[in-house]
RNA sequence: GCGCUCAUAGCUCAAUUGGAUAGAGUGUUUGACUACGGAUCAAAAGGUUAGGGGUUCGACUCCUCUUGGGCGCACCA
């Protein structure tokens, strides 16, 4: 692994009077010239006043004398103005991969320190149909949660309903207005009512105030208003399951903001020990500005002027909520950039309170998406496009293609559908908006989540006639480009996911997994393995190929994606 | 008005967090099967990283100004 060079090169570095704690190596983006690079010789000539030449010929000179050199290294070269260029040895480079696939090890170094996470994504609202909009934090998270639970952690998914908001009072006002019985209540009627009420409080007036104060009143435990509010919180929570089914989107808790209303007293006592409240035009705030704002943050809102308590209330009650139930030592929130201010305003007032340090607290925000025109997606009729509809015809698109065999199951036609899905998704960086293009859910081809499905099924089949594949029998050989590329790239495997991991960035693994496809593809295509005569060469081959299929396996299941039995 | 954020190939996105010659997909052009799945492979073309200035051995990356998008600024969530 790289760790082993970086510890010998740190040796020798050290050795030589150049005394560091580590040097670092990366790699190379020179792959012309060598494998691995250091490029440290910069910062040694800084603090040893050298120049970097001499410093790194010293070291390449020490490493070349190595007695065990070749267990390493090919080659070692120094080259200006300061770096120091590795090309492995087909031994070191084996050696490793025996070592990181040994009785089906994942290839990943596991945490030594498990710790608790508590993981709040998926944002959905009750009441509302799930739509486009839903997709980046419900597939972002749970691509997070997976990785933060292979790293060896323990975490907890919270799905943390919006189910006690302004949304409800309007559809009870829906209800009431319609005269509608409340066993006839179905997700049709919900889909029908809430869009109805929602434009007709941005109209008038006086239907948002009572629809406020028939949320305020639900919240004070209003009996008539708590059977219709259980009634739609039944028929909605059904609906959304479907769609967080289909996508294998699979909550530890269904808590919402209904859970949090029992600990908002006791938050409220919190803050006000510590002497953070204060009043402000008749409405209970904190103030969370610091002396080194460059502008001054408003406060937080803890309580309206008319008693009633709103999101920034319920957030800090949900933390001391998970703190009583989970201990985390880390809650992450996976939601949209445009909540980045209320989230500073909460993460400071639960440092403040002493509730929870401000380093345990993730804000994780992801990007808005966007149309082809660059703003937010809509249809045609203005709205949202529900999710629902997007499944449908992303998978009327694939069933109308040429190359889709006619026999699939209507499983593996769901896995196929979530592959196109989630690799488009997943492949764009977490924070960034990114345009919403139905066309580019429709490709097959290019780096595509097929592509990587394709590419499993068709190893699957080469080395399918090979039983009992043994990593120990792989030899020290390494026969041409196109196989050294690929193990190669096996070998990144810690590394990329150590750095998913710790930036919470699922597209490094989209990466990953696509480039191993690459060169996996051009591998087999340019190595015919069956009618290799040479045996101990063909074994060679199927091992690595067998090794590259459970990697990609693997990184897929942590992008919630499936891989079908055929396509 | 104030703050945050973004601008990279025709289009959609990368760039291991300051390293060498800025990479992929798509689109365009051209090639490859009597072989393990052609949803494939091999190759060409495409760039003054929005623009100016600065920091240093080195800048897409950091600082600063300009231009142009997006978003947010207390009783919605």
């Amino acid at each position: 692994m790289i760790e082993t060079l970086e510890k010998l090169i740190t040796e020798v570095t050290n050795d030589l009077g150049f005394t560091t704690s580590n040097m670092h190596i990366i790699k190379s983006n020179r792959p012309d010239l060598c494998d691995y690079q250091c490029d440290d010789v910069f910062k040694l000539a800084k603090e040893f006043h050298q120049k970097p030449m001499d410093i790194g010929q010293k070291i390449v000179d020490a490493l070349n004398a190595l007695d065990n050199f070749n267990s390493y290294f090919s080659k070692v070269e120094f080259a200006q103005p300061g770096f120091i260029n590795m090309t492995l040895s087909d031994f070191f480079i084996n050696n490793v991969l025996k070592t990181m696939f040994e009785d089906d090890k994942p290839g990943i170094n596991k945490t030594l320190k498990s710790e608790t996470f508590v993981i709040d994504y998926g944002g959905a609202n009750v009441a509302k149909p799930l739509h486009v909009g839903h997709l980046r934090p419900a597939i972002v998270g749970e691509a997070i949660k997976r990785i933060v639970k292979y790293k060896g952690h323990n975490i907890i998914g919270d799905v943390h309903l919006g189910d006690y908001g302004l949304q409800i009072g309007q559809v009870i006002y829906g209800i009431k207005k319609e005269g509608k019985n409340i066993d006839d209540i179905d997700i049709n009627f919900l889909n029908y009512i809430y869009p109805k009420i929602s434009n007709l409080c941005k109209e008038d007036e006086q239907v948002k105030k009572e629809c406020a104060a028939i949320t305020k009143s639900l919240q004070e435990e209003n009996e008539e208003y708590q059977i219709l509010w259980k009634k739609i919180l039944d028929v909605s929570v059904k609906d959304i399951r479907k769609m967080y089914d289909y996508l294998g989107v699979d909550f530890d808790y269904w808590y919402g903001e209904s859970d949090a209303y029992p600990y908002l007293e006791e938050t409220e006592n919190i803050l006000r020990e510590k002497n953070l409240l204060t009043t402000s035009e008749g409405a209970l705030v904190v103030d969370v500005s610091k002396e080194d704002d460059k502008k001054e943050l408003p406060p937080l809102l803890f309580k309206k002027s008319d008693g009633a308590y709103l999101y920034a209330s319920t957030d800090l009650a949900t933390i001391v909520e998970r703190i009583k139930d989970f201990s985390p030592d880390h809650i992450l929130y996976v939601v949209d950039n445009r909540q980045a201010l209320h989230f500073e305003q909460v993460f400071r007032t639960c440092d403040m309170a002493n509730i929870i340090a401000y380093n345990k607290l993730e804000y994780l925000g992801f990007g808005t998406i966007n149309g082809t025109d660059g703003k937010p997606y809509k249809t045609r009729s203005g709205s949202s496009p529900k999710l629902e509809d997007l499944f449908t015809e992303i998978k009327n698109n694939l069933l109308s293609k040429e190359q889709m065999s006619s026999d699939l199951s209507d499983e593996d036609i769901d896995k196929i559908v979530n592959s196109i899905l989630k690799f488009a998704d997943l492949q764009n960086n977490r924070e960034k908006d990114y345009i919403f293009d139905i066309n580019k859910f429709s490709d097959l081809i290019g780096k595509t989540g097929p592509y990587t499905l394709y590419t499993y099924l068709r190893i699957r089949k080469i080395i399918s006639s090979y039983n009992g594949i043994n990593l120990a029998s792989l030899t020290n050989n390494i026969y041409n480009d196109y196989d050294r590329n690929l193990r190669l790239k096996l070998l990144d495997l810690p590394q990329i996911f150590d750095s998913a991991f710790n930036s919470r960035m699922p597209s490094y693994i989209v990466d990953y997994v696509y480039d191993l496809c690459v060169l996996a593809n051009s591998f087999y295509q340019n190595n015919h393995i069956n009618s290799e005569k040479d045996e101990i060469k063909r074994n060679n081959w199927i091992i690595i190929l067998d090794i590259t299929n459970k990697v990609i396996k693997e990184m897929l299941s942590l992008l919630v994606i499936d891989i079908p039995d055929s396509m």
